[in-house]
DNA sequence: TATTGACGCTCACGCAACGTGAGGGACTAT
DNA sequence: ATAGTCCCTCACGTTGCGTGAGCGTCAATA
């Protein structure tokens, strides 16, 4: 019939005294008994529900809900847990995508290999040209480059303000193909088509030439394949790369028949 | 040029106008300039700062930090990112092994069939025994299990208080065990070889009969691999099933020289 | 017995990041 | 002019304690 003082308690508990104290104000954990000085005395069974505490607050539950759980009839316990778990999962998720956007972040600050995202539509310099089209040949042989080719000149040819507005119409297109994503919109719904024919007509017109339904096909495959727009369409939100190419491909074949 | 009201400004980034007037307060995002009516007028740079903040904000960096980093140079970024994401990851992977332990405690609060701890040693069930025989037969083939089997009448036999007694020394192994994986202690330091000597002999005798080096080790195998087992261990201390199955086998060879 | 530490107690303020009124001007439209 | 909606500035409340300040208690020693 040992009693424990509070920095004992302290010290096989690994809580502060304070938080003792805390406690005892709250009424979540009293002591044993308290003596005469007026110190806090605990015992086995306190310890045995500080642990409880303890082991509910790492789940992240306020001290009033603990409280009342640790103290209903043992029946909500199952209950209070599922929900916990939910909210829990929610949270694991949520940090790990974060990890994910720092990833990203990281990448495209400490690369200049990392494309800047105005750099990639705006002034597309030759070397990145070059370089899509060698993805593309590299995937498809020789022919396909052709199709997609991007029209030079004409880029070079538009004014700051042209090229302002271009990019507003892109952000436009995105920003809608981002919020069906987050509504979870199905990839291929035909709802998303309004969009994706803004989309193909911009490219059309930033490209300077057609833009038949093969051609957008292959073109959602780089999306999901070449880093620069992975990466892109990643950082304007998670998920949007694979789900921009998938809805971009039912497309092009619903226009295509 | 348009200037935004706290309001507006309020519905475009969903943080509350209260938010606002605290990270003006704070010094954190001030308004572009302020009317002599003393309403507050946001411009575009400060949605991008504010863009810049809330991001931040999410990474779960303190606002005060979160001034720092926006008005250092832009070189501390890319530090601060690396350190947020290390303790993003942790956050992470903590949440991670929360959704397991609740896992676990739902599991053993609402099913049966998930066995309680005691039972796994106290009075193991004939049925268990046998299933943990055909586990082995089924890994190792038939000669396995003889060397292994259970001393069912000694456990049987055993009044409450020599189980009671059984089952605190073995709880003192595990949490010794526990500590030393929690403290860092790699797999098989021979700083553990105290621990695991009685939990070998703890073995023997629960088990009534001798267990050389060979049956030690396999039982090692049986502790990563069988639900029950591996239940018990990652409940005590998550990695403990391994932790404890790679000490034993290193410690098994150690004696068996 | 007196004194010294180590320990205990009770206020009570402080922190982060806002929420939530209270009380009172400012602007817009009818 | 009046209503309705915006805006402002105090200023206290919240959660889970940290961190003293100022003062009693206890065990052991000089």
């Amino acid at each position: 019939m040992k009693a424990l003082t509070v920095k004992q308690v302290a010290k096989v508990s690994g809580v502060s005294i304070r938080t003792l104290h805390h406690y005892d104000e709250i009424g979540l954990l009293k002591p044993a008994y308290t003596g005469r000085n007026r110190y806090r005395y605990y015992g086995r069974d306190e310890l045995l529900r500080l642990q409880q505490i303890l082991l509910h607050r790492e789940l992240g539950i306020p001290l009033g809900e603990i409280g009342a759980i640790l103290d209903a009839p043992g029946f909500d316990r199952l209950e209070a847990l599922r929900g916990q778990r939910q909210r829990l999962s929610e949270e694991a998720r949520r940090y790990a995508r974060l990890v994910r956007t720092i990833d990203r972040t990281i990448a495209s600050l400490e690369g200049e290999r990392a494309m800047k995202n105005a750099d990639l539509y705006k002034g597309i310099s030759p070397e990145k040209q070059a370089e899509y089209e060698a993805w593309l040949v590299e995937k498809y042989g020789g022919d396909m480059p052709d199709r997609i080719a991007l029209g030079k000149e004409k880029i070079g040819s538009l004014t700051e303000a042209e090229q302002q507005k271009r990019m507003e119409d892109l952000h436009d297109i995105e920003q809608g193909l981002a919020e069906g994503l987050r509504r979870g919109v199905p990839m291929g719904s035909p709802s998303l088509d309004p969009q994706l024919a803004r989309h193909r007509k911009w490219i059309e017109f930033m490209w300077d030439r057609p833009c038949p339904p093969e051609a957008y096909a292959s073109l959602a495959d780089l999306y999901t394949s070449h880093p620069d727009f992975v990466a892109r369409y990643e950082a304007i939100e998670p998920g949007l790369a694979e789900y921009l190419a998938g809805s971009m491909m039912v497309y092009a074949r619903r226009i295509s028949t």
